[in-house]
RNA sequence: CGGGGCGUUGUGUAAUGGUAGCGCGCUUGGUUUGGGACCAAGUAGUCCGAGUUCGAGUCUCGGCGCCCCGACCA
């Protein structure tokens, strides 16, 4: 991609109405623009950001079991009524047709995905079963805030699992948490994410979440270091101050962002349904239900809070709209067009800075825009015999020929 | 939902109740090209609606919107 094609912008103010470091450097970067707080599109950048970590879950999804499809945002008030949360989910977005309110946009899915197994899972013979989505979700957030943390309208990957037992539950459960980790680690930000103690079990003690540490969340967690896992202020007087899995009491506290959860939701969904299957013996039982989420673009508000510097944002690898930021200074510019497309066509990611501007500004957005690997061809680097490259997570740079290059990146 | 702050071109800002100005961006022309370079000429604005006043960006009332603190957060 040529920078003077994107669409988008580069902006060397920050933005006055947003204090969060993620929406600062997202906005200036021009990867987001906000609409209404909480609610924000997605230009280029940031929606190819999106697509990485999108395909990095449901990589991790499938691997589990799950089988991905698509739901509605529109639902019926009826299915809302059943669940009793049409009048007491207070964020609940209602709209209609007409003059009368009667549908929702979703901000979760239970109310449809358990009709819709319904229609699908009748015996033991069907179970387990895994279904997820990534779909838009609206929740009509009091107060949103922090940039892309805590959205009004924002999209979600749910997994929702189906058993016949609590003891098949429980494994699926774990497995999904096993997936998590990998998800997490994979995006970069496995170090600081947490596997967390946290409340609002229905079926079981508690629920837990991933929670990523960074002073811009709003959770406050307890972490014990040898295990990597930690407890949400919320539940701590249940738990008492100690690590529910090896008992130390020497706990850190932090600032955290809940970066996914999981919840054995048992048959609170199930049973207002009438979900239930037939067992060997023909009599009906219920299905016992897990649901277990992750927002991408949290995912990517919080990874910027994790990594970045003064200058802008330093993204791992996994999840950077492209690898490459390509500079060409001086009479090089075919010499660098032809760079750009030798690199094209071994389908490395390249943003080629090809705009007639002044190198300061390549250089500040290149750090601002936070590309993993920043490579500049120039007289300079062409006496030194090749390419000047500089890791945005490095200070040093080194001269390297083409082929290293295709090496490191492939 | 309570409290506080705020709303001026695309963006960041200035303007005792008295001609809405500046930086960046953008357009045109020219000079530049290793850390946001320079010259010249252009471009575009007071959130919406009432009111006070000879006169409102500025004062009053109402609405809408944004940020922050708190409450809330399946």
């Amino acid at each position: 991609m040529k920078q003077s094609e994107l669409f988008s912008k580069t902006n060397k103010s920050t933005p006055k109405d947003e204090e969060s470091v993620n929406a600062q450097l997202l906005i200036r970067g021009g990867y987001i623009d906000k609409l209404l707080a909480g609610i924000y599109s997605y230009l280029p950048l940031g929606f190819r950001t999106c697509k990485k970590i999108e395909e990095i879950i449901r990589e991790e999804i499938n691997a589990v079991g799950g089988q991905e499809i698509f739901m509605p945002s529109m639902h019926p008030k009826e299915n809302w009524e059943k669940t009793d949360r049409w009048n007491n989910l207070d964020v609940l977005v209602k709209i209609g047709l007409g003059e009368e309110k009667n549908m929702a946009l979703a901000p979760t899915h239970e109310e449809v995905v358990a009709p819709l197994a319904k229609k699908i899972i009748e015996s033991y013979k069907d179970l387990p079963k895994a279904v997820y989505h990534f779909q838009n979700k609206f929740r009509g957030e009091k107060r949103a805030k922090s940039g892309i943390l805590r959205l009004r309208e924002f999209i979600m990957k749910d997994l929702y699992s189906f058993h016949s037992s609590q003891d098949d539950l429980d494994k699926y459960y774990d497995q999904v948490a096993n997936a998590y980790k990998n998800i997490f680690e994979r995006v970069g930000i496995g170090e600081k994410t947490y596997f967390t103690y946290a409340s609002g079990g229905t079926f079981s003690k508690y629920s837990h979440e991933f929670q990523a540490e960074t002073e811009a969340g709003e959770d406050t967690i307890y972490i014990c270091e040898k295990c990597h896992i930690a407890i949400n202020k919320e539940i701590i007087e249940d738990l008492k101050y100690a690590c529910p899995q090896c008992g130390n009491v020497n706990l850190r506290e932090t600032k955290a962002v809940e970066v996914g959860n999981i919840f054995k939701l048992g048959t609170k969904y199930s049973a207002p349904f009438n979900l239930a299957y037939k067992d060997r013996n023909g009599e009906d039982r219920p299905i016992i239900m897990g649901c277990y989420g992750i927002g991408p673009q949290r995912l990517m508000g919080t990874i910027v809070e994790i990594f970045h510097d003064e200058k802008g944002i330093i993204w791992p690898e996994a999840v950077a709209p492209f690898k490459v930021y390509l500079i060409g200074f001086g009479k090089n510019a075919i010499v660098a067009e032809e760079l750009y497309q030798k690199l094209m066509s071994e389908k490395i990611e390249v943003l080629f800075d090809d705009r007639e501007v002044s190198a300061g500004e390549k250089f500040a957005d290149a750090d601002l825009l936070g590309l993993p690997y920043r490579v500049i061809i120039s007289e300079k680097s062409i006496a030194a015999g090749g390419l000047e490259l500089k890791k945005r997570n490095e200070t040093e740079s080194r001269i390297i020929s083409f082929d290293e290059l295709l090496g490191m990146l492939k």
